[in-house]
RNA sequence: AGGACUAUAGCUCAGUUGGUUAGAGCGCUACCUUGACAUGGUAGAGGUCCCCAGUUCGAAUCUGGGUAGUCCUACCA
């Protein structure tokens, strides 16, 4: 072996060998354990959210493999419908070649060509992560098979009337030219301006002054609202104003919507072009004036002045025009919130047209209930409430997108303008009887990509067939996925499998944090502080990392301030820390906070971890390799008390990790293990094998427990920690595991240690504690005395009673290695203990006399820290035990141990002052 | 506006049903290349558990109020 982990090859190497062997696809079981990956754009690459979440994804999975589940994990990316059509206009844009040159169906074919091209990225990025998803069962939302469900979903909603067209507002993306749902409409406060607008009153003396903030909807006003019970301008209701620029004339209407307190008490109303207008034109039959057309220019409906403006240059003349005619009152600065597509970023226009809706009330319903009553648990609970909270108020699915990447709606118009909605043209045909020569047009509109990822669960499984494998995986086990999805997805993935399959489509919820960079902002592209997880595991040098987040950069400024960051913040670039070492990072990482602040020291520490585990094997099959293990049925086998204590300590660490990874806490998992295998393996029971494969006194039956013990123990935390760093294990696996005296091809496929409670040996760990205990004490003198390590000390120990006895006796070879003591003595009876520095465990006197070897002062100083945190602690217990009323009502237990807690501090208070006495009369 | 969450060592975070000497990693200090590992070892320093009040024999933990921060939902023209 190597002297350090070296990750890089043996990482591509197994994950070939894995997936060439076909392990990651189910194994059979009687049951079943399966999770639906959440899909990610096919033409995207995976950021470090992405790695977090297949991670964990992945360590669930390795574990319940191992536990004998028949798991499967689905994998399979979706279409991105805007994201993926965005790119390749852009793309064709470059070449001054619009779609609308091309035409749908070469647009189409273009876009497809992209995604064979681009598309090898995630799955090379989850190959890389080690995931061990089911390829052959690859899935991608636009294949035949899930295009087919998706279809078959629109037309059975539509038929049971859950699904209508219906001509609404929308939020209308003005350059990318489609609607978008409330969710795709990131709404943050802007700076902008509040202008006051005198409208004169139809037959002159005087006006009424509304505020708006987007001057250039008033062409398309309708009315001047105020509230009924303003005695201000009660008069007015039912009176007519003159509109300004427009030449004609709106009512004045009374409406308790309106704010009195806010700007002048009246409001423009524009039902055209604004959600509450909209509604408020409803009530009271107003007239809808849309002014403006697919790209946010004025249209001919408003006046001639105006036409095929943009909307800002319609505002900038609107304004001037209106201060021409004396009727602009004034201009405030208002702060705002402005809508804009979360994928455009540009201004979002209420806008009226025809699309396609789901129903969600109806929906809603028995979606609610199923997280009501527990068939669906989110964990952590809380986020139940955010859920119930958006159920609860839902609006309706605007489904449809003026897009062409996508799945085309299944629906056809006649001439007249009738719908039909089927499977295809022939079949509506068909189905409605129609004549051959009556010409029907298609929709030309395609559904929202979340449509499609709201079946992933069951389209993935063959869907509508009833397939075997929708009866063996489905409902899934669980959904790995982050609150930012919430409603997009999870919310929505319940509503339809609930309506279409009467059953869940998972049963837990698993809601992680999102990863932030180190200083907790959010990565972004724009921001430049993204960072690829391959990039962590294969390293990057600091001009590759500069020119990859500056890549595409519009503004210069913006690329230069990324640049510099970069620079400061990686000024060595990135080391390749390798997967088994990012995925430790991340499930350290993974409690059950929010925000997941990703710091590159922790990598690094974990990336020792990596080393620390490599050699440690190291050193075990040095000591194992071509001797006798002791693996043999009959072989005499002479178990040492640290033999029986990390025997004992492996049951306890098995139970940790298997509690936590019940709970999804794989914080807690991740830091068991490391403690285990760190601070007991390596630091305690590595060090304890030693004086026994060292010493050429020792017994073959002790030496072949020690070696039987190291191997053992070693095989059985490799397969403990492999769902979490699965290459690591794996490679030294292959090694130990003969040597073990176990067998099999792999270690993902080995069954997962479980906790065995006899096997916790509580005497055995008191033992150990207090082999501890004694060299540390030593060593605690010797550190701050100054004596040099390679100095062998004589020792001698007072005061102890039987069972101190007992246990030195068993344990000197183990204190004089660890603590590199000389020689062991006890003080007899009644005997004058010459000066010394002095340690405790328990009752047990340390002695390190100080003949030569020791500087008083140093000592006394020593003696005097150790003494006041003793008395102040002294006081604390004493102070409890004096009140009364804690002696009274605490539980005897409690108080019992107080006593005893006080007394052990009370003697070794007074041993300490005592040897402090005796040191100050040398 | 409504709601949620967070506040513990210099930094990033654990801390189960109230009873610990409040922990870990990184960083820091001193010493050490001893035959798995310097990506290491040994020892150590470092905390008003955000503030105030309450419940309790006892509060980092429970309750109320406040402060600071983050986020979600809705939205006033």
């Amino acid at each position: 072996m190597e002297k350090t982990f070296q990750p890089a090859d043996i990482e591509t190497r197994w994950y070939q060998e894995w997936e060439d062997k076909g392990y990651f696809a189910p194994q059979g079981g009687e049951e079943a354990y399966s999770i639906m990956i959440p899909p990610p754009n096919v033409t995207g690459s995976l950021h470090m959210g992405h790695g977090f979440q297949e991670a964990i994804m992945d360590a669930l999975i390795r574990y319940h493999r191992m536990l004998g589940y028949n798991t499967l994990w689905q994998v399979g990316t979706d279409h991105a419908g805007i994201a993926t059509q965005m790119v390749v206009e852009r793309q064709l844009e470059a070449e001054g070649v619009s779609r609308h040159d091309l035409g749908r169906e070469a647009f189409v074919e273009k876009v497809w060509e992209w995604k064979e091209q681009s598309g090898g990225t995630i799955t090379r990025q989850l190959r890389r992560l080690g995931s061990s998803l089911d390829w052959s069962r690859e899935r991608f939302t636009m294949d035949p098979g899930l295009s087919e469900a998706v279809q078959e979903v629109f037309i059975r909603l539509y038929r049971e009337g859950l699904i209508y067209r219906g001509q609404r507002l929308v939020n209308w993306d003005p350059v990318l030219h489609t609607a978008i749902s409330d969710l795709e409409v990131i709404s943050e406060e802007e700076q902008g301006h509040l202008w006051h607008f005198n409208y004169p009153l139809a037959g002159g003396e005087g006006h009424l002054t509304v505020a708006t903030t987007r001057p250039e909807t008033m062409l398309g006003d309708t009315a001047v609202a105020v509230h009924p019970e303003d005695e201000r301008y009660a008069h007015l209701i039912g009176r007519m104003v003159e509109l300004p620029l427009t030449g004609r004339e709106i009512p004045v209407i009374a409406d308790d919507y309106v704010d009195r307190e806010f700007g002048t008490g009246c409001v423009k109303i524009t039902p055209a072009h604004d959600f509450n207008d909209y509604e408020m034109g409803k009530r009271h039959g107003l007239p809808m004036i849309n002014i403006l057309d697919d790209d946010a220019g004025l249209n001919n409906d408003a006046p001639e002045a105006y036409r095929g403006m943009d909307r800002f240059d319609a505002r900038k003349k609107i304004v001037a025009d209106m201060e021409a005619l004396g009727l602009l009152d004034k201009v405030e600065d208002h702060t705002l919130k402005v809508p804009r597509g979360d994928r455009s970023g540009v201004v979002i226009e209420p806008y009226l047209t025809d699309q396609w809706y789901v129903d969600a009330r109806e929906l809603a319903k028995p979606a609610i209930a199923a997280v009501e009553n527990g068939d669906i648990q989110f964990v952590p609970k809380q986020w139940e409430n955010t859920y119930f909270a958006w159920m609860r108020d839902i609006q309706d699915w605007c489904i449809s997108r003026q897009l062409w990447w996508g799945h085309r709606i299944p629906a056809w118009y006649d001439d007249a303008g009738h719908i039909y909605v089927g499977p295809s043209e022939a079949a509506v045909r068909e189905e409605h009887q129609l004549a051959d020569e009556m010409t029907l047009r298609q929709d030309e509109d395609v559904l929202d990509t979340w449509f499609s990822s709201a079946l992933w669960t069951f389209s993935t499984l063959g869907w509508p067939e009833e397939t075997e494998e929708l009866k063996i995986f489905h409902p899934s086990s669980v959904l790995v996925t982050g609150f930012d999805i919430i409603f997009f997805w999870v919310a929505r993935m319940i509503m339809m499998t609930l309506h279409l399959r009467k059953e869940v489509p998972f049963h837990t919820v698993y809601v992680h944090g999102l990863v932030r960079d180190g200083e907790g902002q959010k990565m972004s592209k724009s921001k430049g502080n993204v960072i690829d997880p391959i990039d962590l595991i294969d390293g990057i040098d600091l001009e590759g990392l500069v020119a990859k987040r500056t890549a595409g950069m519009m503004q210069p400024k913006l690329a230069a301030k990324i640049d510099k960051a970069t620079r400061r913040q990686f000024p060595e670039g990135i080391a390749p820390f390798g997967t088994d070492a990012l995925r430790f990072t991340y499930f350290s990482l993974a409690s059950t906070g929010r925000d997941i602040k990703f710091d590159i020291g922790r990598i690094e520490g974990f990336r020792n971890f990596c080393n620390k585990i490599w050699n440690a094997a190291r050193y075990v099959l040095m000591n194992c390799e071509n001797e006798d293990c002791g693996i043999a049925q009959d072989a005499e086998v002479e178990l040492s008390l640290a033999d029986r204590w990390i025997n004992s300590k492996l049951q306890e660490t098995s139970a940790t990790v298997a509690r936590a990874v019940g709970n999804y806490r794989f914080d807690l998992a991740s830091q068991a293990l490391y403690e285990f295998i760190w601070n007991e393996y390596c630091d305690w029971y590595l060090e304890l094998s030693k004086p026994v494969l060292w010493d050429d006194h020792a017994s073959a039956a002790a030496k072949r427990g020690t070696r039987r013990t190291l191997i053992q123990v070693l095989e059985s935390w490799l397969r403990l920690l492999h769902p979490l760093m699965p290459f690591i294990t794996e490679e030294i696996w292959q090694t130990v595991a003969p040597m073990a005296g176990k067998s099999g091809p792999t270690i993902m496929l080995q069954p997962y240690p479980m906790a065995d409670e006899k096997g916790v040996d509580s005497a055995a760990n008191a033992d150990i504690e207090w082999l501890k205990g004694v060299i540390v004490g030593v060593r605690n003198i010797r550190g701050e005395m100054n004596i040099p390590p390679g100095k062998a000390l004589t020792v001698l120990f007072a005061n102890g009673d039987e069972r101190d006895k007992s246990r030195l006796e068993q344990n000197a070879p183990f204190l004089k290695k660890l603590a590199k003591l000389e020689d062991i003595q006890w003080l007899p009876a009644g005997g004058e203990a010459p000066v010394a520095a002095t340690a405790l465990v328990g009752e047990l006197e340390i002695l390190v006399p100080m003949a030569g070897l020791i500087d008083k002062e140093a000592e006394l100083a020593r003696l005097e820290r150790e003494t006041e945190k003793l008395a102040k602690d002294l006081a604390r217990i004493q102070g409890k035990l004096n009140n009364a009323a804690f002696v009274d009502k605490a539980p005897a237990t409690v108080v019992e141990k107080e006593r005893d807690k006080m007394q052990a501090q009370q003697q070794a208070l007074e041993k300490l002052q005592e040897q402090a006495q005796r040191i100050r009369q040398m």
